[in-house]
RNA sequence: GGGGACGUGGCGGAACUGGCAUACGCGCACGGCUUAGGACCGUGUGCCGAAAGGCAUGAGGGUUCAAGUCCCUCCGUCCCCA
């Protein structure tokens, strides 16, 4: 798809970027090849020139190339190469194929790191954040790439957080913000709240420090994302990973089913939330969160103690804690019963931790035999397990206990071809679905009349020598468990009959599953297939007024409030007469104060500060309070690709005249981590301003690339802790930028990452140096040249140029390397005859194009060495011919049943009959073929000759 | 437990819609050049086998003239969600 896209695109496009040309001084001639020295040269010189400046042209095609924009953390790290460089040559590319390209680049400047490291040190977070960007600021410079920097944004800048607090308040205006007193999840070390995302771990830890993270109860605001849900599942306007857009829509998380409102013998009304209505008739109990309203006035006085006892400590767990699947299962009945609205059933109501107040309504009816933890929980504790949905797989098994049937059962069982094996004298029987008929007749015939014999999994049947007794409702449990009392001592401590059949190992993967299948048990519902029984039962619940049906998501509403000091100031004042005023827009932005304590109390510093929060209410000017909490940073990268538009503009958060042009980003590239949080959050954001009025468009990033992983040697995670980082100045100091670009770039597919290999990185080295070697102009023209080695070498040349294109336009930029290396290694090999021909040059000088966007500068120099004009970086793409590229001769393989057994060389038109006869005729083929006739010959032209005897 | 990605030489990794498995590079071996080589140039390099040939893409099965690629079962690694 994107490769369709961007190669019509490009075929539209016949110009050159007009950036105004510079003479350059022909440069004295280097015989080395000396990174340093050319990297540093050119770098001073495209600054000079504003090579890379990228201005609005109308009567250009525009491409908006996007990279994500890095935190300032102190120092770069080689996954900030892995990231960077090859996005910059993606970049560059664009821009060889005639694209006027931007590709700005900016700070995250805003976040905990910086407070944090201010803590320890002693250091103002501004003035740590500030110097680690100048320094980075250099880090990134020596990389090449083509940022233009006059665009930079700092989202810590107030000409930047003026525009973050404008967004926040247009969205307040519009309803998209809002403030509620919610337990939120709270790091107890950094002090603050954090996102749902910003939790890891089976421990819920803190993303940043590790530690275990707290609920904790707080006046939060949040914005609407929720409403945006159903929008954001819809990716059709975008080109992104299916990877990414899998983890958005899980992160979404929609369900589908039904509201069911249940009523308790009292009368109250507890609606649940299921996405199985079709299970309705086997809930045989409720389940309410420990929290839920209803639980206090429903609890009878004898339950009292129990259940007070259990809320304590249920609420003192962490919901990952309650919900974790293989928990033992926890709960406590509190006295009253509710009305199963389906079937009029009587059925407890429990309390249990593995039912949060969060998620749903709070409440679920229990569908035991088709929940897996309604079914542990109801097995633990004694509740009936009735199953109503049948099994898709038909499983059906018996097991006869030794001494419950008469003799000659085995001997029927084998005479009417169903299965079984023997063990101790008890046989183990899985019912084949179409003799099930024929076994319940077998079994009442043998069965002993002090016994019984069961059928589970389908049909569910009690077999006794006077009657079949169907488990099909509460009432046959009763019935059937009474019986079996009666007769077998050793069940009399079971409590239902489920319990009963699952002491029998045999039966377990029989007796649970929670597919969708025909409805059993259900009254008139019963047979209903699967496929349509949620539907129709949602319309039979709105038809009789107890339930409907209604969609939930996963996602929350985003929680922006951060109680902290660097970041964006909310920009709200708390008025007593008018409550939440929004600072009017003319006196944005809210500064931050240089003057706090940033020391972490637990409260914001803002909060502590002595006068900062003292203010007026804009609309009655009497003494008001500003907000003290700051946003969450992933606010300010919400939107850091419009400001890139125009940094310093401040008539408005953008210039329309750039917004016009530029916008949406073309291709954005960055790592997966953020495909649920970052990449959720900006395409909200960009709705959200659509709907506002702000922007046109629904999405704003058009294409998503994102790069794996570059792991340490040792192939794992690069940490301090385990020595495995890559610095990459000590690198770029020993092999210059440019090779470590390539081997980046070489190393592995750039979507998978992999270990960095300080061995492996030679290997580009020497390519660089291979290439110089070549390239530069030689001692002359040759004289003896040949047509063939003329054509052997435009032929490279030009598959090179196609295969290079292509997988530019994919992001492989690994087989780009290993086609240029190619083609180096061609150029060697006819170096002796064609050096200093047309043929030689075109080689050259198309190697050199396809490297620049690689290793800008060494593609620089030995351009200017070889007295071509300024800059390369401003040349064309080379055009492919495929005529060319075209073979003239192929191998064809032969094949005997399917083994290669010889090959010939033929014209690349040979026709099907005279390529058969070739291969037959072969001498090899001959012996192979034993004398036989083939049955069958298989053409494949310009592949092989397939031969069948 | 659910969802997703992946598994190819000694190593990193190639292989478009099924059509010569192992491109390119690292490493290794040999040769050349050199006072020297951990530089450079060249040749070779999946495994077994003297050869003919046989065997090889995590394991097993299937479809096909033909499977790394498609289908089924299993094992292992990683990621996301519980």
């Amino acid at each position: 798809m994107a490769k369709k896209f961007i190669a019509k695109q490009t075929r539209t496009v016949e110009t050159v970027a007009p950036v105004p040309v510079k003479t350059v001084p022909a440069p004295s001639p280097i015989k080395e090849y000396k990174p340093d020295v050319i990297e540093s040269k050119w770098q001073a010189q495209w600054e000079q020139d504003q090579l890379y400046r990228a201005s609005v042209d109308p009567s250009r095609k525009k491409f908006y190339a996007l990279t994500m924009l890095p935190y300032p953390s102190g120092d770069l790290h080689i996954g900030h190469w892995y990231a960077m460089t090859p996005s910059d040559a993606r970049a560059r590319y664009m821009r060889m194929q005639g694209f006027n390209v931007m590709f700005p680049i900016g700070f995250d400047a805003f976040g905990l790191p910086a407070e944090n490291a201010a803590i320890k040190r002693g250091i103002h977070p501004k003035t740590w954040t500030y110097a680690n960007i100048d320094r980075m600021r250099t880090q990134l410079r020596s990389m090449g790439a083509m940022w233009d920097w006059e665009r930079e944004a700092v989202s810590a800048d107030p000409e930047y957080y003026k525009w973050t607090q404008w967004f926040f308040s247009q969205l307040f205006k519009h309803g998209l913000a809002y403030k509620k007193m919610s337990p939120v999840d709270w790091c107890p070390n950094c002090n603050t709240t954090l996102a749902r995302e910003q939790v890891w771990g089976e421990d819920r830890h803190c993303e940043r420090c590790g530690t275990p993270v707290i609920k904790k109860r707080l006046d939060q605001w949040y914005f609407k994302i929720t409403r945006y849900a159903e929008e954001l599942l819809n990716f059709g306007q975008i080109d992104w990973p299916e990877r990414v857009k899998t983890l958005q829509t899980n992160w979404i998380g929609k369900s589908e089913g039904a509201n069911v409102t249940f009523k308790t013998e009292r009368g109250d009304e507890i609606v649940v939330f299921t996405t199985r209505p079709d299970t309705l008739w086997g809930a045989t109990f409720m389940v309410l969160a420990p929290e839920h309203p209803l639980v206090d006035q429903l609890t009878t006085p004898e339950q009292r103690g129990e259940v007070d006892e259990y809320i304590v400590q249920a609420t003192r767990q962490t919901d990952i804690q309650r919900e974790s699947a293989d928990k033992d299962k926890t709960g406590v009945f509190i006295g009253a019963y509710a009305i199963n609205p389906v079937n009029g059933a009587r059925i407890p109501i429990w309390i249990a931790d593995y039912v949060l107040m969060t998620y749903g309504t709070g409440a679920i009816m229990a569908v035991p035999a088709h929940d897996k933890r309604d079914f542990d929980f109801a097995l633990k504790f004694g509740l009936p397990i009735l199953p109503v949905i049948d099994r898709p797989d038909q499983l059906t098994r018996s097991f006869a206990l030794g001494g419950t049937l008469n003799e000659g059962f085995a001997n029927a069982l084998h005479d009417a071809g169903i299965p079984f094996f023997d063990r101790m004298g008890s046989l183990y029987i899985t019912i084949p679905p179409e003799k099930i008929d024929r076994y319940i007749e077998l079994a009442r015939h043998y069965v002993r009349p002090d016994a019984w014999n069961e059928v589970i999994g389908t049909r569910w049947l009690f077999i006794y020598h006077d009657a079949v007794w169907e488990w099909n409702s509460l009432e046959a449990e009763q019935r059937i468990l009474a019986r079996c009392k009666e007769l077998e001592p050793n069940v009399r401590g079971k409590r239902t009959v489920m319990e009963m059949l699952w002491g029998v190992e045999f039966y377990h993967d029989a007796l649970y599953h929670d597919n969708y299948g025909a409805m059993i048990h259900s009254g008139e519902f019963s047979g209903t297939p699967g496929d349509v029984a949620k539907p129709k039962v949602i319309q039979w619940l709105e038809e009789k007024g107890v339930g409907q049906g209604a969609t939930t998501y996963r996602l929350r509403d985003w929680l922006i409030s951060r109680q902290r000091y660097w970041g964006t100031p909310i920009p709200i004042i708390y008025c007593p007469e008018h409550g939440q005023v929004p600072v009017p827009d003319d006196q944005l932005p809210v500064l931050l104060p240089d003057d706090v304590e940033w020391k972490p109390t637990g409260e914001s510093p803002l909060k502590l500060h002595p006068t900062w929060a003292q203010t007026t209410c804009p609309i009655c000017g009497q003494p008001a309070t500003r907000d003290t909490d700051t946003m969450d940073t992933f606010m300010c990268s919400s939107w850091y690709q419009y400001r890139y538009l125009s940094p310093k503009y401040d008539q408005g958060p953008w210039d329309p005249k750039e917004y016009d042009y530029w916008m949406p980003v073309d291709c954005y590239t960055g790592g997966i981590e953020h495909a649920t949080m970052h990449l959720i959050y900006t395409r909200f954001f960009t709705r959200a301003l659509r709907d506002i009025g702000i922007v046109r468009d629904d999405e704003p990033m058009k294409q998503l690339h994102n790069q794996g992983i570059i792991l340490g040697e040792d192939s794992e995670k690069m940490s301090k802790s385990r020595g495995n980082v890559i610095a990459p100045d000590e690198l770029v100091n020993k092999y210059g930028a440019d090779a470590v670009r390539a081997y980046l770039m070489f190393v592995a597919q750039w979507s998978q990452g992999g270990p960095w290999n300080s061995k492996g990185i030679e290997g580009p080295v020497r390519w660089l140096n291979r290439v110089w070697n070549v390239a530069l102009p030689g001692s002359g023209q040759r004289s003896a040249t040949s047509e063939q080695d003329v054509k052997a070498l435009r032929r490279a040349t030009h598959q090179a140029i196609k295969r290079v294109s292509d997988d530019y336009e994919a992001f492989e930029f690994n087989t780009i390397i290993s086609a240029l290396m190619t083609l180096t290694n061609e150029l060697y090999k006819y170096r002796e005859s064609l050096e200093g021909t047309p043929a030689w040059d075109e080689a050259v000088t198309a190697l050199l194009k396809m490297m620049a966007p690689i290793t800008p500068h060494l593609a620089e120099e030995l351009w200017a060495q070889r007295g071509r004009p300024y800059s390369i970086h401003q040349q064309t793409w080379p055009e492919y011919e495929p005529a060319a590229a075209a073979e003239d001769m192929v191998t064809l393989v032969i094949q005997i049943n399917g083994k290669v057994r010889d090959r010939f060389d033929a014209p690349i038109d040979i026709s099907e009959a005279e390529a058969k006869a070739k291969a037959l005729a072969s001498e090899i083929v001959q012996r192979f073929m034993g004398g036989k006739e083939p049955r069958k010959i298989v053409y494949v032209p310009g592949k092989l000759v397939s031969i069948v005897v």
